[in-house]
DNA sequence: CGATTCTTTGAAAACAGTCAATCTGTGTGG
DNA sequence: CCACACAGATTGACTGTTTTCAAAGAATCG
């Protein structure tokens, strides 16, 4: 599963086979079964995490109980929380699996140490924060925009079959909806 | 004015008087007035934006005529339009000046070679982008997470005096409110 | 199957938006 | 210096959207 990871890299920059093993040395490849938690909210989290295979879901979970879905993350993604990472505080939020999934976990540290010593990594990552960061923009934009209509159909052309691969009512946390009114719409369409 | 980038430049990281040189020949120094655009929708944005004085606003306008505020920026802020710079296709918003503002542009070829040829800015900008999305998935979390008095009361505490300084509307249309609803919010604090 | 998870539906309530009018303060030009 | 225009804030009455709560139907999985 080490190869999915390869690959990903080695499609954003050319990566030497010593840089890629020395990669390899910093990971640690792990398995999560469907509901399996990588994180769970009131534990540090101190890594990096690739999906190679499955999806997980970054979430956190309110006073009444209400679940409020940050981001998905499938195959040649990445899973982190980056606050409780650069903050060292408890992480308010839980990390998933929603499928059965593989992921390529880098300790910060060592991810930091690769950043350091493999140029190519660090560039890869750079340009990974920046387009994330535009994605975050965005989003927010049709968050504060959009009826909850608007934000549905948005969300099935901007990532196009997820909504056939995560229950209808994590979908909704993800746009800030109720899974009843998620439907409701789904039914005027 | 310059001074003012400068001394946010070093509190950052340290930087040589020649490497100072630099990015001043490559910056151009712009004062706008109240109400004034550094940025207006339909055009290409190809700059980076260093606010030395002054407030600005990014904002899209929707076929309804309603704004809807992306960011604001004010001193030791950077105001850019990501998506348009990145994609070279003219951009959805327009950047207007809140304040009397100076800001210290720089084109952004300009901007990249800096990057490239002086590492400290380049790190400092990298830092930069990476908090920028954590504080974008922050916000993300309110939007889908908060009810409207909710997302008032975090914003008033994140960004303190902010919303003494500039008017209520646009506040609300940063929350994603009606200035209607934002006014009635407050009538019962 | 039987249990669990997920989706749908209905009715009522809460919430936020719309439209129109008024009020306030500020600044500009005569 | 006043008058007027303008931007911004507030209010009220109404509409519309979304949530809530409760229940019933699918679908999935061991």
């Amino acid at each position: 599963m080490f190869a999915v990871f390869e690959q990903y890299l080695q499609s954003k920059a050319p990566f030497t086979s010593a840089e890629i093993e020395q990669i390899k040395a910093a990971s640690v490849v792990r398995t999560l079964r469907k509901r399996q938690y990588l994180l769970q909210a009131g534990d540090v989290w101190q890594s990096n995490a690739f999906v190679a295979s499955g999806c997980l879901r970054t979430y956190s979970v309110d006073e009444k109980g209400t679940e409020h879905t940050i981001r998905f993350a499938i195959e040649n993604w990445w899973a982190s929380d980056e606050e409780s990472l650069h903050s060292g505080q408890p992480s308010r939020y839980n990390i998933e699996a929603i499928e059965d999934t593989t992921v390529v976990v880098l300790k910060n540290d060592e991810f930091e140490r690769v950043r350091r010593e493999v140029p190519a990594f660090d560039k890869v990552i750079n340009t990974l924060v920046h387009r994330s960061f535009m994605a975050s923009q965005s989003r927010v934009h049709s968050a504060i925009s959009f009826s909850a209509e608007e934000k549905y159909r948005e969300f099935l052309q901007q990532y196009p079959g997820l909504a056939q691969r995560i229950p209808q009512h994590m979908v909704a946390s993800y746009l800030g909806l109720t899974a009843e009114t998620l439907s409701r719409i789904r039914r005027r369409l």
